[in-house]
DNA sequence: TCAAAAGTGTTTGAATTACACCCATGT
DNA sequence: ACATGGGTGTAATTCAAACACTTTTGA
């Protein structure tokens, strides 16, 4: 009897920026599920599950992603195809190729999505302080952050975590938070303007404690080969 | 019954330097191999077929790059999967997920690879001025152009092909045919030096009609998070 | 009037580019 | 000697960082 084919599977590192727990700042954090059979059962994982007949690879990461977290993403793009016979940890299981994407969700009027109410088996984490995660789900996330910070330097992705206006301030707060970093607010002002990536709206912030700071929209974007297939554009 | 599974395939774009038909000057080729079966029978393609039950997905791509082409990569790297469910352009066909990878193989002591000998099936095409391709090939080795022309700029993949021992001149002599211009000499020796990632060898290439030029080797090389594991590092 | 963040200007040094020029070899 | 590419020097330019400074609001 010939071995089972290789079975197709589909799952996300899903990022949001939310207050840490501890510093109060905000911080990257991922959605993770708890698995509830064998193998790794009770342990942390990655929302994901197999691909169906006749649907796209990226419709069934957002399937997903909205059947386990409630969901939508901002921003959606491939991150890699993890198939290593040796993944399960299990010799005798079938065989399961995990194709990977990583998301964006924005935050609603400056607050952090929410998750399935009351669902104790989905739950927000800090990406820079994980628990211990199901299969090589942990090299998984590890790239995906590698791959969030270093798009962060030449790319627009920022605009994926907050809402269609915004002031210069809070997105400079995204990328601190994503890159771990203080920016100077006068450098980080001209490159932002020098990029061609927003466009005033016109409008100021007003009710701030001190100057109203102006309001930007984004103004889109450059294009990769595959951007008009297979993302959603920055 | 339900709709059978999709079926994992993996394929490889293969780069090659060799002198062009027209120009005489180096370009970028690629592989193709005829398909001797419906859909697309007669139709060049991408080297590439079915992933064996207890193989890694590079290892696959390594197997049919050897099997169809008889080359072995200098780099070898994942690309993309491409799984929409209309890539066949066939509603009734067996659906195909394709892992494609994209490889670099040397010239080997000044001349580009030779395929197996004798097979009027697969045969060596200039990058950019290609047949029309089986599927979404062509899509496929766009973004496989892009990739390789993009991380050539922040990367040290030139080297990949070309052989151990190389002048700086043959060296630019790659990046130039990669990115289509013509570099300034002078610049490119800093660079290059700049990067530290050559060091010289002591030799000289003699022969030449001219100067003698230091011979290099290169010094290995920054990793990417997933470089151990899943690439042949540059 | 003071605090606090918005927003502007200026200086500095690093990196990139263009190009003049010298060097070593075969013919 | 001279043609040819190898290799070095240098000035001009662009770009990013550091930081002093002015502006506008709420309290």
């Amino acid at each position: 009897m010939p071995a089972p084919a290789p079975v197709l599977a589909v799952s996300t590192v899903i990022f949001s920026l939310r207050p840490s727990d501890t510093t109060g700042r905000m911080a990257l954090h991922i959605p993770l599920v708890r698995r509830i059979r064998e193998p790794f059962q009770g342990s942390w994982a990655l929302p994901g599950g197999p691909l169906e007949c006749d649907e796209d690879l990226s419709d069934a990461a957002r399937r997903h992603l909205l059947d386990t977290t409630a969901l939508s993403p901002t921003y959606l793009e491939q991150l890699y195809a993890f198939g290593a016979p040796s993944r399960s940890s299990d010799p005798a299981a079938v065989r399961v190729v995990s194709i990977v994407y990583w998301a964006l969700v924005a935050q609603v009027s400056g607050h952090a999505p929410a998750l399935v109410d009351g669902d104790p088996n989905v739950c927000w984490f800090d990406a820079d302080d994980l628990p211990d995660l199901a299969f090589d789900h942990r090299t998984i996330v590890d790239y995906a952050l590698w791959r969030l910070r270093t798009k962060m330097e030449y790319s627009r992705i920022a605009h994926a975590f907050i809402g269609d206006v915004f002031t210069l301030a809070q997105l400079r707060e995204v990328h601190e938070a994503v890159l771990g970093r203080d920016l100077d607010p006068a450098n980080f002002r001209r490159m932002i303007e020098a990029s061609d990536s927003v466009v005033p709206t016109g409008e100021v912030l007003t009710g701030t404690k001190h100057r109203p700071p102006k309001l930007y929209r984004y103004s889109p974007p450059e294009r990769s080969p595959l951007s008009e297939n297979n993302e959603i554009p920055v």
